[in-house]
DNA sequence: TTGTACGCGTTATCAT
DNA sequence: ATGATAACGCGTACAA
């Protein structure tokens, strides 16, 4: 050996003074060995209540911080979960991280969550970021990825979970809800409600395989019930009250025969109800209105919103429980979960 | 020596084999040392263009993600930033996190993202798991912690934020506006568009230095306007549209007089304009409504909503500024940086 | 129940 | 411009 080590006082002289304490100060203040402190953090109950409480009471007295990154190293567990959502400032993505945090924190899980804005080179970004700090476990949102983040993920040996969609043919495991069936129950309901000129505002469909699959949902329903799908009956914009409003206005300039309008989000939906208030447009009256996500406003606005409720916080919850359980060794169970939708019928429609 | 190393091939003989590969292999790849490789990702300026090619490319064929645990170990420098709010599922926080993360990702910073539920507890010990894990940077909402949390991070040697709020003795540093000056403001608007009778709509305060200050805000400026201090003209609720419905009821009912309601979000006052809509009450011809946000459905609503901007994204941005030349070595600069509101007048007052 | 010895994969230092 | 080597602080197999 060519430098002290052991229980030698550690060598000052060269790099940044360490700022905080390490385990071995509190061993020695315990008078124990590095690993029973080790040990008293991580397996508690290997060690004898007695040098337990010791080893406890120094720690609280030295204010110790374990310091995770070394943890993280020598156990190869990092204890983080990467997310990638399309973007934070959206209430519902939100709803799912609050499940996935109510479930993963018991287990000291700590969520990272970055978002691609809708870009797949940018997620792809994200998941190289997310294994280079050594997350546990991905998730991400939808089931439309790139080959960059696909040959990465693949490698990856980690859980992976994807969301808010479905696919008979996920990465590792998808955990959602069908938007094509969802969209599709919408229209059929408001044709059964007797309504025969559906105009439809979706979100952009590039890139995103929600939006998508919620038109074509639409468009396939349309075909079903024997009525037209004309081009002039459907906007596409980004999810805001102002386009909704937009939107809404566009249509009926457009299609003045309109006697529904099925929004396939609920920011739409209440957009639109705005410009209906804005223009004296009764609502149902003139024109019906119906949204997607049941999303906190629904049930307040005036008239209260017919939409559909979609499980948002439930798919980080049980996300949460799958990837728990996959941490802790137990195998894969179903490779796609469907959560389920429902209609909630209200004063709009 | 007692094991082999070095250039030797590592002993996979114990533990999980290593599922990926590490820097060693893309320096045999390239035929050059590890070092080299750490310098063509850390410092590619200290190599010479020609390796830097070959060792970049068996990075690319290789497909290598480096270890940032590794390295956070060797570098003590972990590339995240803590960041502690009271609750994600509020679209007002999101903002602020959109704007750090616009400027920290840059720099390769990642946010890991906590919520305390308003809980001060919880917010200590989530310092803690981010001081375990090495974060360069902390963010708090508001100026109200305990002593865990205190003691915690005066010993910390870290840039510390606090934002949403002012004061004079921040633990390091605080970004925000004055909360108790925007409510006070928007009392002596209301005031100055002849509103003498002005119920008050504001958040619970326990543990909230931000709602706290708004309420008295609001009081001092009744005091200084000369207009009597009414507890039946306050109510406190948690910060939902419902919320803001019922509150509004109780408000009228026990103070028909009021003619104008000043609600200490914008959440509260929707959900109260959403009453009026049921009601039949005229805004603001039978009441005046004005809120506290800015927030995104404000200017939509009918009718818009009278309210106060504040500088959600900015307090992420400036935070980040500032954070990013903290850790690039410059010295603090001021402690306390206000980035003021704007009253935005629409057509509910 | 407790301790010893080694390795986790990288960065920093120092030498060439 | 490049390389050899020693930390970084902790977890874990194995021994006692």
């Amino acid at each position: 050996m060519k430098t002290p080590k052991g229980t030698t006082t550690p060598d000052e002289s060269k790099r940044p003074a360490r700022s905080s304490k390490r385990m071995m100060d509190i061993a020695k203040a315990a008078g124990v060995s590095l690993v029973t402190v080790s040990r008293v953090l991580n397996h508690p109950g290997q060690v004898s209540p007695r040098t337990r409480e010791r080893v406890q009471s120094a720690i609280a007295s030295a204010n110790y911080v374990p310091d995770l990154v070394a943890g993280s190293l020598a156990s190869r567990r990092s204890k983080i979960i990467g997310v990638i959502i399309p973007t934070i400032t959206n209430s519902l993505f939100a709803d799912t991280i609050q499940g996935l945090t109510d479930v993963v924190e018991k287990a000291d899980y700590k969520l990272v969550i970055g978002s691609s804005r809708y870009d797949l080179d940018a997620e792809a970004n994200l998941a190289r970021a997310f294994l280079s700090r050594r997350a546990d476990a991905l998730i991400l949102t939808g089931v439309t990825h790139n080959e960059t983040t696909l040959k990465l993920l693949m490698n990856a040996d980690i859980p992976i979970f994807e969301m808010w969609a479905l696919t008979d043919n996920p990465i590792d495991t998808v955990v959602g809800f069908s938007n094509f069936e969802a969209a599709s129950s919408m229209t059929r309901f408001l044709y059964e409600e007797g309504y025969r000129n559906i105009g439809f505002m979706g979100g952009l469909t590039e890139n995103n395989d929600r939006t998508m699959m919620r038109e074509k949902g639409h468009i396939a329903a349309l075909h079903d019930l024997g009525l037209p799908v004309l081009p002039e009956r459907i906007e596409r914009t980004v999810f805001d009250f102002h386009s909704g409003a937009q939107a809404l206005k566009h249509l009926l300039q457009r299609c003045p025969e309109l006697d529904a309008v099925f929004a396939a989000s609920d920011v739409l939906a209440v957009g639109a109800v705005f410009e209906c208030h804005r223009q004296g447009w009764s609502v149902p009256g003139r024109i019906a209105i119906a949204g997607l996500d049941d999303s906190i406003i629904a049930a307040e606005l005036v008239p209260p919103l017919t939409t559909i409720r979609i499980p948002r916080y439930d798919i980080g919850v049980r996300i949460g429980e799958e990837m728990l359980s996959r941490l802790n060794g137990i195998p894969r169970g179903q490779r796609q979960i469907d959560l389920g939708f429902t209609i909630i019928e209200r004063a709009s429609t």
